[in-house]
DNA sequence: GATGAATGAGATTTCATTCAT
DNA sequence: AATGAATGAAATCTCATTCAT
């Protein structure tokens, strides 16, 4: 097979093997299994169980990185609701798309050494600081409130995003369409759950 | 020393190890070094490291279990928003307190073994479900509004909190109230983060 | 078993296996086998199988360099052909009772890695170095021909001694006497095996 | 490639990479890699890793068995001396010529396996026997002392021999003259270090 | 003839747990 | 109650060799 397509085959069946047994109870034995290679052409394609779990991890962020494009306000572009609701779509795409590695940063991540643990950390570190700029530029817009400490919102709402997919990615309901649930999401985190005070009275 | 305070210097020990090293870093030499006994002295008070780490995390889920009392509607009970604010309150404190053993529930809580798993998923399932109880007596009392998805809503409680906490705990502002975090919370997933319409226009 | 005890035990049986085997062809597996302890035993007591090669052959080389005490000519000192005849005396007597671990040194020694090897040949050259300094000193004295390349006798003597000693390790004749052994490796060195001019004639 | 000339090719790069790295740190990699031939094609000239340096090392031994050749005190033949001079001579030039070889044979030619270890041992002990002829030989013709047992001499020279040459290989002293270099170790072997007795009265 | 991806036996090392003292 | 030396199952990784192309 080319080494392109074996290094891929790879890859996946860690990804699989990974997303199901943890890293720790994941060994080399179980993901040749999986891969039905031999363990030295694992070892061929990959310096160690650490590395290929790394680039998974590691990949995987970039993709989600790109999902969060940063909010342009300049003329022409769209409006600052809408490029959210983009970013918001493309990343529920993502993660419903890609349980296994949904899976496996929110809930592997971490545990395997302090260089990796602070990989993770900054990755969701970076996160957190881009939605609180997209945040200081909704205020600046008068579209956010101006109460709410923006670094806790930002972790209010990584904190949610990441445990409702990894929700959904547990519960897997086929049913739900990626406009409602991005339509849902932003409706909690624009609009809270109370009833608004206007309507109260 | 009596048996009984002995026990709880080596749970004290593991849980400063663990919250540092995660439970597949950590090791019993770790935490024999940390309580400073012999090897064989552990396993007179615990059956292995598996199970002392089961203790903390059970022991310590009871503890939030009872900070989150259900929520009383009969007449002489405070008013919802008083009942939900206090569970938050106790929950906060509880968690800013007791920091090691929020960082092992939150962050090294899983990938130990099947059963283990289940376990804590289980806990977190019978949180989001506490939750979403409480939202739909209050959507009852015509304080929350009827739209959402309460399952959803309640993931995202959950996930905020979970993630509030533990970069809390990470970052250790020490001047933070209790009662300004509830607030924050409270007003967080109650009233979102957008400009109230009214106030719009 | 009292650790001290344990480790003379274990030291013992890699010293056979390794002087048997050598060290690439040894390995850890036969070592506890010899040693007859498990498997993690071994490793309690040392960090792998290089270190405890390494601490025979360190260990060995001081016990031989113990032997070479510098030629001292001060007065009230044995003359300088008495103790050339001392060192020579306590060296052949430790090669032959250690006839295990000169094995090792002499021919498993090298090819481990860059920097074992690099120690070893720092301990030939410094036992060279040694060597040509008596040498000197001899030459002083008048007993040394003034003629011979000194670097390149030093070599020459070394040489005669590791062959002569690995060879008599081999070949244990038991009945060597070392008295007779030094007498005959000295004549070697000082006289040659020509027969001298002057009987010649 | 002509079949032979490729299989100079692996042949010279496999001897530079043993007498680089010795026999167990080398590995196929690097012999492929130095000769710059894929993996298979190594095995099309030689059955593996062992043989070639079988190969190596049995060329080698031929070449340095054909630079000693037997003393023959026939009449109308070179005296006993200068034929031990020639075969000096002719050995001095190939090791001196033929580094990598010399520390091949000379410093990592053990520790492969029982067969190859006995061959090499053997080798060594025939050349021994072969010196111990042309001294008993030297006797015959009254050049030799009676004294020194030749076994014992035979080893004092071998050794010699191979620490010296070994020496001058990683030294590299370009100026060395093979005519000096052999008049120097004569002289060490026939005639020793000391002051002649003659003289020192 | 040449290639290089694939193989798998075998080596090292770790560490939770046991048990004789 | 306490100790800590001993255990061995299980995991990772290497590399000489094979073989389909």
């Amino acid at each position: 097979m080319e080494p392109e397509r074996r290094r891929e085959q790879i890859l996946k069946a860690a990804s699989r093997v990974f997303a199901q047994q943890g890293y720790h109870r994941a060994s080399v034995a179980d993901i040749i299994a999986e891969a039905k290679i031999a363990r030295g052409t694992f070892y061929l394609y990959f310096p160690g169980k650490r590395e290929i779990f790394s680039e998974l991890v590691d990949v995987f962020a970039v993709r989600i990185a790109n999902c969060l494009q940063r909010i342009n306000l300049d003329q022409g572009q769209p409006s600052w609701e809408d490029q959210l609701r983009a970013n918001t779509a493309k990343l529920a795409a993502l993660l419903l798309e890609e349980t296994e590695l949904t899976t496996i940063l929110y809930h592997h991540g971490m545990g395997l050494d302090p260089e990796f643990d602070a990989k993770i950390q900054e990755f969701y570190s970076r996160t957190a600081a881009a939605i609180e700029g997209a945040l200081a530029l909704g205020q600046e817009m008068g579209i956010i409130r101006k109460g709410p400490d923006l670094k806790l919102a930002a972790r209010n709402m990584l904190g949610s995003i990441k445990e409702v997919f990894y929700y959904l990615t547990r519960t897997r309901p086929k049913s739900v369409s990626v406009e409602a649930l991005v339509e849902e999401m932003l409706g909690y985190h624009l609009y809270g759950l109370a009833v608004p005070p206007k309507s109260r009275s």
